[in-house]
DNA sequence: TTAAAAAATGCAACCGATTGCAAAAAAAAT
DNA sequence: ATTTTTTTTGCAATCGGTTGCATTTTTTAA
């Protein structure tokens, strides 16, 4: 509790009757120095039990070495794969991070930015939460030239780099799938279409129904929050539609998982009677029977892509300003969720 | 990237004709500070756009504000979940949370705690590394005083504070449950008996067995990482046998659920040929067919209390030194992958 | 041997907030 | 009106590392 005294570089100064000047200097390998009386400052500074102090070097530096993280939930399959993604870069270049969460609150996302802000991070990684339609809460950082990077949930009309893959494309991919094994009434469970995420993948579905000339039926297409529940209660409406569909593509792996589960219970075969397509590759989707048809989303690559692109902006190598969207390779898988 | 000019208690001190130190205070409703200017200060500081800095602050008064975190992963659902329960609580305590991952290797874990010690962390929260087996790499934070509580993944000799669940008696009671279903050869997967957690959890099962009177068979015990591969080599591990076992008792669900789906594609029946029971209550569990008997680990819940108690003893409110071990309530849910 | 150039080190002023103690101002008591 | 007490405010040192510029030392050139 009592704070311990610490060894300064004054101390190394002392010890080796030198300067703090050139203790500081020798630490970080300054060129100006002797190579031996670095390596006389370096063993002094071990023996001696010497830390940096990081906040009197980062008062003067104006630099903390530390990235911030705010995405809507931490305990999901996607988003800790993400984060584990960026830790393994930031880690390696020496950066630290802070998280936080949102909980798809757009208030609380605000809130935690602020804390960013003032906590002096040195860059910022944003996946938005589900209901945030402008970024105005970001621009503080923007003002003092703060870069931020969004990702997978990123918004369309913010100038900063974002971070996804083709959200279209795939959902495109994937409706076509259903379509070429057969299927002609494909229901779409969807989430918040504020979302890029979603309205992209929405997107993607109708247009894969235009092309092979399907017709949209707006009774085919549901929207919620993608759980589970919404998983299960989808398959109830499936139950009471007249009409049924003959396949189901959801924006997610759990809504498309819960809402198989519910039809397999009340009697559907599945793939014979209705054909199954997620999105993200969830662990779920590899434990569910008949296996769940999917689109691969690289969480983890996406992690290191954004937190690589948000250091070597930092340290200057390359600048983020003129990169405005990345995107990164997905990857349909058939299972047997979708399979004749 | 070049920084900006701050505006600072100076800045403020000047524009109200008022010294540093009042501003100082006043920012932080210090007693000695009229209201009024107090009030003054604060709307000054808003004007002014004003932002505390915390290195100056904190190379004052020696604290930082931040937590640090050390895990084997980010991206399990149980670890992402105790990491929301953690955020939830310094997030809302005004502490930051530095997160780094120990990939199950001593030495990564050796490495982020040099890390976190540098970067001067209030105090630090761990789970050890699957191998660790000793936690010397912690003594610079012992010497220095700075808490450090152990979750999950604890370290008995250690004397600091530790938090888990009993394992041993949710081991003793998921296995004796199988017992009651009327089993009597029950295998178990185990994880690396290094850790206290896999340990214990062995140390159950055997002791429901010898209260049943049953023998342990050590062919019916294997030891893996839990990983879904390793839980199919178990279900390969089985077919091979020429007596089998009519129970799986797995150390995680994952290796659980690998297991059994193995062993279904091999044409067994569950639970009427093996029943199975897994540890942890992950989402999976509720997808497998039959939906899997486990143990609901309350990782969210583990989270909070651990970062409260840290919180707590660095704020003085109560001191970690007299508390040894904390123990969580867990729970037995009997799902049909164990039900005659 | 001396002058010029290069290398190594030191000086001292920051960075911005905190805090013990002294001083000033305001309020209360005499 | 004067003294005592209580409130407010300010002074100035401190936390520890960084860095432009000056100074010293060493090396090279003349």
């Amino acid at each position: 509790m009592a704070p311990e005294k610490e060894v300064t570089i004054y101390d190394i100064a002392r010890y080796l009757n030198l300067s703090a000047a050139t203790i500081s200097r020798g630490l970080k390998d300054h060129p100006a120095i002797n190579k031996k009386t670095k390596k006389k400052i370096i063993e002094a500074a071990k023996t001696l039990g010497y830390r940096s102090n990081m906040f009197a070097s980062n008062l003067r530096t104006r630099q903390t070495k530390t990235i911030g993280v705010i995405i809507p939930r931490l305990n999901s399959y996607f988003m800790s794969t993400v984060i584990a993604g960026i830790e393994s870069i930031a880690n390696e270049e020496g950066y630290n991070l802070i998280i936080s969460q949102s909980l798809e609150s757009t208030e609380k996302e605000a809130a935690n930015a602020i804390t960013m802000f003032n906590s002096r991070v040195d860059g910022v990684l944003v996946s938005l939460a589900s209901d945030t339609n402008n970024v105005n809460h970001f621009n503080a950082f923007l003002q003092k030239k703060i870069p931020i990077i969004y990702f997978d949930r990123t918004m369309a009309t913010s100038d900063c780099m974002s971070i996804s893959i083709d959200n279209f494309k795939a959902a495109f991919e994937i409706t076509t799938h259903l379509i070429e094994q057969g299927c002609k009434r494909i229901m779409h469970l969807g989430g918040n279409i504020t979302r890029n995420v979603y309205a992209d993948r929405l997107a993607g579905y109708k247009a894969a129904l235009k092309k092979a000339g399907l017709p949209v039926h707006e009774n085919l297409i549901r929207f919620s929050n993608l759980s589970d529940e919404a998983g299960t209660e989808a398959g109830k409406y499936i139950c009471s539609l007249t009409q049924k569909p003959d396949a189901v593509f959801a924006a997610n792996d759990t809504c498309a998982t819960y809402c198989m589960l519910y039809l397999k219970q009340h009697g559907y075969k599945i793939p014979t009677d209705i054909m199954f397509a997620g999105f993200n590759n969830d662990p779920i989707s590899k434990v569910v029977e008949p296996n769940l048809t999917t689109i691969n989303y690289p969480g983890y690559v996406m992690g290191q892509i954004a937190a690589t692109n948000l250091i070597n902006h930092l340290k200057g190598i390359a600048d983020i300003g003129t990169t405005n969207i990345v995107i990164l390779r997905s990857e349909l898988i058939v299972r047997a969720s979708s399979k004749k």
